[in-house]
DNA sequence: GTTAAATTTGGAAGAATGTGGAAGATAATG
DNA sequence: CATTATCTTCCACATTCTTCCAAATTTAAC
């Protein structure tokens, strides 16, 4: 194997892992462990991770912050929680609802409160928040759990969703441009176009930080978007030229 | 286990309890209490954390919205941590295991650490306690949480586990008679029936106060069973009559 | 296709650091 | 004030790090 494979290949564990040992570093990628140590101390000259006594640790936030499950490492609180006011917001008492992962549609999830009866996620910590609740009927995708984000991923994520249907499916992308809706994780792609054909009505909620961005995967164009929520931050112009192409905007006000 | 990561599940270890006392985080994580102490330090020294005498407490009130589960928990606890002890040393390394909800599977997860890797599981809390974990691939299944005890149950839950196999399925009920095992819970059956038929090996967990007690269901008789752990004070007369029957019955000696 | 140079890899020896426990000092509790 | 528990400080032991070297692999040259 490569020298740079094995470096790539150490990242994307940490991605997952946030921790590791060299020796179990050694052991999953069938190196010794002096490469190992030689690997790791590339990286972090390289600034992709931090050297710790007897393993590597991821260094910054993953790539994409969105789906880190870790409140406190989470950026854009407000316009988050601004985001998740708006959005429950327009959900109607009664309706049903799907709700993706990742921390922005959790926001929208804690202000859900007693509105809705049904949910429909493959979020543990959503799951979690409404675990103890008897004023709801929470069902969960089954599923393998991505670590460290709480998300269930996989073909039974993606089963789950192609057979349920709700009134509204809240979802949150990476990146928002002129031609649509992207996210950066290969493996909730599929879900999130299980989630979107299975729903009545569509609502991403997707803060001002994402406007202009692509990002690896497209998911959807706006034919399939009813909605989008986003910050006051939104760059106008895109807002603009979002609700040109008939799709309802809204942009939730700062809380107070 | 390495400092850094120590140091982190300290923090999480915190932010779900508060306040902990260096003894329950040495037990909780592996480690001596002089080396939780030099954390502990460590944490204060970054401003994570504030030292008290004999322990540890958050520095900021704890975020709600941070991803929770019970620390502590219910009746029979040295009994079902006992059982769990045992009941973890029966798997061997390497093997997959389905665990069933309930308290008592719990405590066997709590103790299988690295000696699994994959775990099929339709227990919340099951899957909160592998969530952070790189180290496991946890398969949860689909179906609708029943509030009080974060258990899938549903159709969906039933399919999942007609549809994968493991080497071993560890489960609990609420009673065990001379006919067979009982169950309390109508939806938990048929979830558990799958189960039995999709593994290889099958251990009940079933402490000494459910000897001798039919509860409202009848789930299997004990020609589906392998294995019965259950603790010290279980009715010498009752393990005979197990033993009797071919089963293999470990009695978990109570832990120091 | 073969040989030589350069690079990478795995391992070993001593240095550095982390870990667990013990003894006495200090603080909490009744 | 006596008793218990916890803290500090220290030490032996274990693990991991650095540095070096030989073998293996890749690259370059002929």
């Amino acid at each position: 194997m490569q020298a740079e494979e094995r470096q790539s290949k150490i990242e994307s564990y940490l991605q997952k892992a946030e921790f590791a040992t060299l020796e179990e570093l050694a052991q999953a990628l069938g190196a010794s462990v002096s490469t190992i140590r030689r690997d790791v101390a590339a990286l972090e000259e390289k600034g992709a991770a931090r050297r710790t006594h007897g393993g590597a640790r991821l260094l910054q936030a993953p790539k994409s912050d969105e789906y880190v499950f870790n409140v406190r490492d989470t950026h854009q609180v407000a316009e988050k929680e601004a985001i998740g006011a708006a959005c429950a917001a327009l959900v109607r008492p009664g309706q049903n609802v799907i709700i993706d992962a990742g921390t922005t549609c959790f926001h929208v999830a804690k202000r859900l409160d007693d509105k809705v009866a049904q949910i429909i996620t493959n979020s543990l910590p959503v799951a979690n928040l409404f675990s103890g609740s008897n004023r709801h009927e929470v069902h969960l995708s089954g599923g393998t759990i991505y670590p460290r984000l709480g998300t269930l991923v996989g073909p039974h994520a993606v089963e789950t969703f192609s057979r349920m249907h709700a009134d509204v499916a809240i979802l949150s992308g990476s990146g928002i441009s002129g031609e649509g809706i992207y996210n950066s994780h290969a493996l909730l792609v599929d879900i999130q176009r299980a989630m979107i054909a299975g729903a009545a009505q569509v609502v991403f909620c997707i803060d001002h930080t994402k406007f202009g961005r692509r990002s690896t995967f497209f998911l959807c164009d706006f034919a399939d978007v009813d909605v989008v929520v986003t910050d006051a931050l939104a760059p106008a112009d895109l807002v603009q030229e979002l609700r040109g192409k008939g799709i309802e905007v809204v942009v939730a006000p700062p809380l107070p």
